[in-house]
RNA sequence: GGCCCCAUCGUCUAGUGGCCUAGGACACCACCCUCUCAAGGUGGAGGCACGGGUUCGAAUCCCGUUGGGGCUGCCA
C-alpha cells in the first residue's frame, strides 16, 4: 500500500498495489529493442467475441473496446479500486500548501485493468478507456479541470474507464506538490478515477524500449544541432525558423548531448479524424522531425504519451485544441510503433481569457484552488465547467454531475473557444448554494467562519440560527463572515460608507434612541420585534426601511445583511441596546430627544 | 513566415436547408415583491463578421475575405 498524504485533507490518499498473484513486473515485458521488430499491443488487438460483452452505447465502440485482457500482463485481476478515499471524503477544508510523500514511489505498473474489472464495480462496460493526463507543472488549471470533467463525463456516461496518468517526463518542471494539487483537485471536484495514477516518471524503461525500437527501425536518428545551430542556418539560409534535417542521413549513435529524432515522412499526408471537428488534413513535410528523446536520455511528451497510450489501452483521447498540431505527430509515432488501430480523438476547444487569448498561467487567474479557496462549490465549478464549450438541448442549464453524466455527448461539443466568465460562475455557485441542505451549508460555511480573527468568540449555534438566511443571500461561501460577523466582535465592524451616511442624517439620534427605549422592554422575538418596529415607525411618521437602516448600521455595523429582526433576536437583547448606546455616544451633540420625541402614550 | 483550428446577442450557448420575425442562460435596464441586501416574478434592449456562390428557400452547404486563436521547444 502505498499512501500519500495530502496536508490539508484529513484522510490521506491512498492507492491499492496488488499484493497477489500478479505477473511480475518486466519479466512479462515484451522484448521492444530488438531492431524490426513491431512494437506488440500489450493486450490483443482482437476482440473475441466469447468475452466481449458488447453493450448498447451511445457512441459506436471503438475497434479495441471490449477487447479482452490477454495472458500476460492483464491475466490477473487488479484491485477492485486504485485510487479509494478509506472513509468520508475529506472535509472542505481550506486548502494549504501540500506536500506529498514520498515522490518518485513505487510505479503501479501491473495496474492495468481490464473492462471486465470495472464492470464488477457495478458500471456498465462498454470498454471505452479514456485518460486524463496532466503534467504537475503548476497549480491546477480550471482548463485541465475542464478537460478532466469531460474525459470523466465521456467515461461514465458510456461505461467507460477512466484513467488518471501524471506526465511528469520533464523533471526540471514537475514539482511533487503539484502532484498533490492535481489529485486533490480531482477529488474535491468528484472526478474519481479507475486507473492510476501512473507515473510517467516510473515508466522511463519503456520509452527507452521505444525509442530503441524506433532508432533500429531507421524510424528515429541522433542529431547533434544545438538549437543555436538550427536557428542560424534557417536564418542565413533565409528559410522559416525549423529543423533542416540535417542530421538525418548522418547515422550517428547515441551520445552526449544528442537528441533522438523521428524522421516524419517526406511525402504523403496525415489525416486525423476528429470526433469535434471531423477530418483534418496534414502534410507529412509540413511537420518537422521532432525531437523524442531529450540528450539526457529522457523521453518527450510526444514519445511517452505514446507509449502510455498505448500500453494503457487508450480508445479515446480527449484534450484541449492546442494539441491537435500535435496529432499527426502521435500518428505517425503510433504507426511507426506497430501500435494497433488509433484511438479516438476529440480535441475540446480552448478556454480563453477577456482577450481570447489561451488561458495562461502567468496573466490569467486560473488556478482551480484559488476558486475553491474562495468559496465556490465543486457542483458550481463542474456545472459551468461542463457549460464550457457544450450545452444541453433542451436548454435546462443547472445540472448535477449525474445529470450531465446522462446528457452530455462529446459530438455535440462545440468548436470555438469560450471565455470564463466570473458573472456566470457566480450565478452558478448562488444556486448550488440555495440548493444545500441548511446542515451542509452550515458545514461548508464553517471554515470560512473559522479562519476569521474572532479567535473563540464563534459560536456554532448562533451561526446556526443566521444561517438559512446567510445562505440565500450569498454568492459564495467567502462572503458568509461579513454576514454575520456582528455575532462574533464585540464592537461591529463599522463601515465608513454605511456610518457617514448614518451620522449624517439628523434623525439618526432619534430613532436610535427610540428603538433604544423600545427594545429595553419589548417581549425578545423576531415577529414581536418587527411589529413593535413597525409601530413605532409609524408613530414617528416615517417608512419601515428608515427606520431599519440606522439601527442595521448601529447594531451589525453595515447596511446590509440578513433581515434585521432575526439579527437582533440572535444577537440578544443586551447587546443590542449596549451597540445603540455605543452608536448614539458616537452621534454626540446634545440630545435633542424632545425634540422628536413621539407623543408620549 | 509556415501549418492548423475557429467565427450566432457584451458573455456562455440552442440551432445540422424551410418549424427562425434566431430560442435559452449570465450580465444589463425597467417594473413587481420587499425591513436592507439577495432570491423570486414580469417585461425590455441586444446577435447569425463580411462578400460571393449553390438552392424555390441558407445562421445552417461551398468558395473567398477579414478577424481571432493554436502549434511551429531538449514544455506538456
Amino acid at each position: 500500500m502505498v499512501r500519500l498524504c495530502l496536508i490539508g485533507s484529513r484522510q490521506p490518499f491512498s492507492w491499492c498495489t496488488p499484493t497477489d498473484g500478479l505477473a511480475s513486473r518486466g519479466g512479462t515485458l515484451p522484448a521492444l529493442h530488438q531492431a524490426g521488430r513491431p512494437l506488440p499491443a500489450l493486450v490483443g488487438s482482437e476482440p473475441k467475441a466469447s468475452r466481449s460483452r458488447r453493450r448498447t452505447t451511445r457512441h459506436p465502440p471503438h475497434p479495441r473496446a471490449a477487447a479482452p485482457a490477454k495472458a500476460g500482463l492483464l491475466r490477473h485481476p487488479p484491485p477492485s479500486r486504485c485510487c479509494v478515499y478509506p472513509g468520508p471524503r475529506p472535509s472542505q477544508g481550506l486548502l494549504r500548501t501540500h506536500r506529498v510523500k514520498p515522490w518518485p514511489h513505487p510505479f503501479p505498473y501491473e495496474h492495468l485493468s481490464s473492462p471486465a474489472q470495472a464492470r464488477d464495480d457495478g458500471r456498465e462496460m462498454t470498454g471505452a478507456r479514456l485518460r486524463f493526463a496532466p503534467s504537475p507543472t503548476g497549480l491546477f488549471h480550471v482548463g485541465s479541470a475542464r478537460t478532466a470533467l469531460y474525459n470523466w463525463l465521456a467515461a461514465r456516461g458510456g461505461g467507460g474507464v477512466f484513467v488518471l496518468r501524471i506526465e511528469d517526463t520533464d523533471a526540471e518542471r514537475g514539482r511533487e506538490e503539484w502532484v498533490g494539487g492535481i489529485l486533490e483537485a480531482l477529488d474535491w471536484l468528484g472526478l474519481d478515477w479507475d486507473e492510476g495514477p501512473y507515473f510517467q516518471s516510473q515508466r522511463s524503461e519503456r520509452y527507452s524500449e521505444a525509442a530503441a525500437l524506433l532508432a533500429g527501425t531507421g524510424r528515429a536518428y541522433w542529431c547533434e544541432c544545438t538549437r543555436e545551430e538550427i536557428d542560424r542556418r534557417a536564418r542565413e539560409a533565409g528559410r522559416p525558423p525549423g529543423y533542416d534535417r540535417c542530421c538525418r542521413d548522418r547515422g550517428l549513435s547515441p551520445g552526449p548531448g544528442r537528441v533522438l529524432r523521428f524522421a516524419t515522412p517526406l511525402d504523403g499526408e496525415t489525416v486525423v479524424d476528429d470526433r469535434i471537428r471531423g477530418s483534418v488534413k496534414f502534410a507529412n513535410r509540413d511537420i518537422e522531425d521532432f525531437v523524442i528523446v531529450r540528450s539526457t536520455g529522457a523521453p518527450l511528451f510526444l514519445l511517452s504519451n505514446v507509449v502510455d497510450d498505448m500500453d494503457q489501452l487508450i480508445s479515446d483521447v480527449v484534450r484541449g485544441e492546442d494539441h491537435l498540431s500535435n496529432t499527426p505527430k502521435y500518428q505517425l509515432l503510433w504507426e511507426a510503433l506497430g501500435g494497433p488501430s488509433l484511438p479516438r480523438f476529440a480535441h475540446l476547444p480552448m478556454l480563453v481569457n477577456e482577450k481570447r487569448q489561451k488561458l495562461s498561467k502567468r496573466r490569467d487567474k486560473v488556478a482551480l484552488e484559488s476558486y475553491r479557496e474562495q468559496g465556490y462549490l465543486a457542483e458550481a465549478m463542474c456545472n459551468y465547467l461542463a457549460l464550457l464549450g457544450w450545452g444541453p438541448e433542451d436548454g435546462e442549464e443547472v445540472l448535477s454531475k449525474a445529470e450531465l453524466v446522462e446528457k452530455f455527448s462529446l459530438e455535440k461539443v462545440n468548436h470555438s473557444p469560450a471565455f470564463f466568465d466570473l458573472r456566470k460562475l457566480d450565478h452558478f455557485n448562488g444556486i448550488w448554494l440555495r440548493r444545500l441542505a441548511a446542515e451542509e451549508f452550515e458545514e461548508r460555511a464553517l471554515p470560512y467562519l473559522e479562519r476569521q480573527a474572532w479567535g473563540n468568540r464563534f459560536d456554532r449555534a448562533s451561526f446556526r440560527r443566521l444561517a438559512p438566511l446567510v445562505q440565500e443571500r450569498v454568492a459564495t461561501l467567502e462572503e458568509v463572515p461579513a454576514m454575520v460577523d456582528f455575532l462574533f466582535l464585540d464592537r461591529p465592524a463599522l463601515q465608513d460608507r454605511d456610518w457617514a451616511k448614518l451620522s449624517g442624517d439628523p434623525s439618526t439620534r432619534t430613532v436610535l434612541q427610540a428603538a433604544a427605549e423600545l427594545y429595553g422592554t419589548v417581549s425578545w422575538d423576531a415577529p414581536m420585534l418587527e411589529a413593535e418596529t413597525r409601530r413605532l415607525s409609524e408613530r414617528l411618521g416615517r417608512p419601515l426601511r428608515k427606520t431599519q437602516a440606522p439601527i442595521r448600521v448601529a447594531v451589525t455595523g453595515r447596511a446590509v445583511g440578513p433581515p434585521l429582526f432575526e439579527s437582533l433576536e440572535v444577537l440578544g437583547r443586551e447587546r443590542v441596546l449596549r451597540r445603540l448606546g455605543e452608536a448614539l455616544d458616537m452621534l454626540g451633540g446634545p440630545a435633542r430627544a424632545e425634540e422628536h420625541a413621539p407623543p408620549a402614550g
